[in-house]
DNA sequence: CCTATATTTCTATGATACTAGAACCGTGGA
DNA sequence: TCCACGGTTCTAGTATCATAGAAATATAGG
C-alpha cells in the first residue's frame, strides 16, 4: 500500500499513471507514453517498473510493443485504504466524491 | 497533492497520522505521539514538520504541550483528486467503499 | 542471417530523504 | 529569576531515489 502511495508521490510516475488511466484498458506502448510525457527511454523504463512494482500497471506485450495500462484495481484499493484508514470515524465526510452525479453540482460538503 | 501522497508514502509518517486520525479532532500532543510510537524527539519532529508543509495534520499550542491533529480536509481533497483523476472513465468502479454500511457486509466488489 | 526498431538493463552522477544526537528556545511553576 | 520539561532546529552521516547516456536484449521483417 506504501509502495502504491509512494510510487504516485512522483511528478513523472504520476503523470505516467495519468495518462494510462486516459487511456484506459487499451492503455499506450512505451514509445507512446515516452513521446507525449517527454522522458527519456531509460528514464521512462524506470518509472514504469516502479509503476509496475507498485502493481498500478500493466504490461502486455502485443507483437513488438509493451503496451502498458493502468491497473484499476489497485488504485480502487489505495483510494479504499485511504478511506477507511485514515477518514476516521465519518468516512462519509471524506468521500465527497462518492456520488458526484447527483452530489457534485449541488454542492453537497465542498 | 503530490505533497500529501508523498507525506503518507513513508512508514513512520503514516502511522503518525493513522495515529491522530484514531484520535480524532482533540489530536495528542509531541511526546505521546514519540511515546506510541517509539521514534525519537528530533525524528518526530521532522516528520510532523512534514506532514504539517502537506497540510495533513494541524497543530495547536495548548499551554506547555502542542497538540497535532489529523486535517480531514486535505485527506478528503486527496480521495477526491484520486478518484477524479485515477479512475478514468468510471469512478464507482473505484470508490466500493462509498456506501460502506449497505456494502461492506454484502461484499459488493472484492 | 542481418538489420531496424522497441524497450530494458547497466552504470554513473547528482539530488533528496531519513535518522538521530546535541544544542537551542519557549512556557509555566518554584 | 531560575529551573525543568516539551519541542524544535542544527548538523552530519547514511541511504534511497531520479536522471540519462551507453550497451544489451528481444522481436519482426527483408
Amino acid at each position: 500500500m506504501i509502495k502504491a502511495l509512494a510510487a504516485l508521490a512522483q511528478e513523472t510516475r504520476l503523470a505516467i499513471f495519468r495518462l494510462l488511466v486516459e487511456h484506459g484498458p487499451s492503455g499506450l506502448p512505451v514509445g507512446k507514453i515516452g513521446e507525449r510525457l517527454a522522458i527519456p527511454p531509460s528514464t521512462l523504463s524506470f518509472h514504469l517498473k516502479e509503476l509496475d512494482h507498485a502493481e498500478l500497471v500493466i504490461a502486455r506485450q502485443e507483437s513488438r510493443f509493451i503496451i502498458y495500462s493502468a491497473n484499476f484495481s489497485t488504485i480502487s484499493r489505495l483510494i479504499g485504504f485511504l478511506t477507511e484508514n485514515c477518514c476516521g470515524a465519518a468516512p462519509q465526510n471524506c468521500v465527497a466524491a462518492c456520488d458526484p452525479i447527483n452530489e457534485a453540482k449541488t454542492g453537497g460538503t465542498p
